[in-house]
DNA sequence: CGCCGAGTTGAACTGAATCAAGAAACGTGG
DNA sequence: CCACGTTTCTTGATTCAGTTCAACTCGGCG
């Protein structure tokens, strides 16, 4: 994108602070916004059948937002909550949408990175039809190890699609025997 | 979008036709088209750990291609079938970026399409880690039951990320006691 | 201290995979 | 049009990964 551009969108973003278990978006509010985590942990998950389950984290340097609810301005179905304590900033849905109309490289920019989003959630899938619970947490280890250090082991469970009691077997026979499987 | 814009598309197509069992894309191959399924019924799948996993059907009426390979103008890793006998309409991917330049309803069109897709893959990903074969089999049936209908079973039950035989039983199941579950 | 939530461990149970065999459907050639 | 082989689907028996339930440990924190 041009200098321009990016300071159309520099100008535009609100700052702000949240405290770990706090709520950034709860389940039936409208997202307005545009969200960049600069600092922190973030966790979006559902309230469903009685139980909180996690459907993904968002670590510091990213782009987010409530997809479905911020372009369609409906209610949404998920919560975010911050995991460690994060500094957000963001940026309101009339802003975006002036960019949309403003500038063709954002729009493109935009494509790109739901695209993205799109061919990870579908590996996430074909993972969860065809993997077992073991082999879906080693992957996880190998390619977001920071995740492991910095989430608390129910949620990644929750994650996983696995009970808590199941990953912290999984993990003592890691320990164990770090057979590469 | 306006009715300049719909005829510099409609401009483009080329059609083409495939029979049951033959091949549109193989995987390795680069994807230069985006398509229009105009009759029939598709598969993608991948062939993975010596076994052939589909991931999605389409059927006739929708816009589809191998996302990652089109825009990135790298090999596909999936590979797409004809379940039925299929009309095919293809639009080059030079005429498509000619679009998302020219035509800024074009870039939000798909934008939205993507996203939808994005959507119900987030669905899709959380019914295959919290719930039973047999919840998912039910759901399928409830929204999507021309599939169950065109479908072979041995598909569907890959498509689901379960074994043939579960499938066939669960099918058995249900036709004994209609209870809704 | 004593409590409390998070994680761990054990034992029993269950949904689904696997293995193996049969039945039905399908196409192909005689 | 039927006989044959191939493939698809069904059914049964067994095994296994992962859940569930319950008890226990550990590290904060009032």
């Amino acid at each position: 994108m041009s200098d321009t551009e990016w300071a159309t969108i520099g100008a535009h973003w609100e700052e702000r602070e949240i405290q770990p278990g706090e709520l950034l978006l709860r389940e039936g509010e409208t997202c307005h916004h545009l969200y960049f985590l600069g600092r922190g942990l973030l966790r979006f998950f559902v309230w469903k059948d009685g139980e909180d389950k996690t459907k993904f984290f968002t670590p510091e340097n990213q782009l987010f937002t409530s997809q479905f609810s911020f372009s369609n301005e409906v209610p949404c179905r998920e919560n975010i909550e911050a995991i460690e304590a994060c500094t957000v900033l963001a940026i309101h849905r009339k802003q975006v949408q002036k960019l949309y109309t403003d500038s063709a490289a954002w729009g493109a920019f935009i494509r790109k990175t739901i695209q993205q989003v799109n061919v990870w959630t579908e590996e996430l899938l074909e993972d969860a039809l065809h993997q077992t619970a073991a082999q879906r947490y080693h992957r996880l280890l190998a390619e977001d190890p920071w995740m492991v250090q910095r989430i608390p082991l129910r949620h990644l469970a929750s994650y996983l699609g696995i009970a808590p009691e199941s990953l912290s077997r999984i993990r003592k026979k890691l320990a164990a025997g770090p057979n590469l499987t």
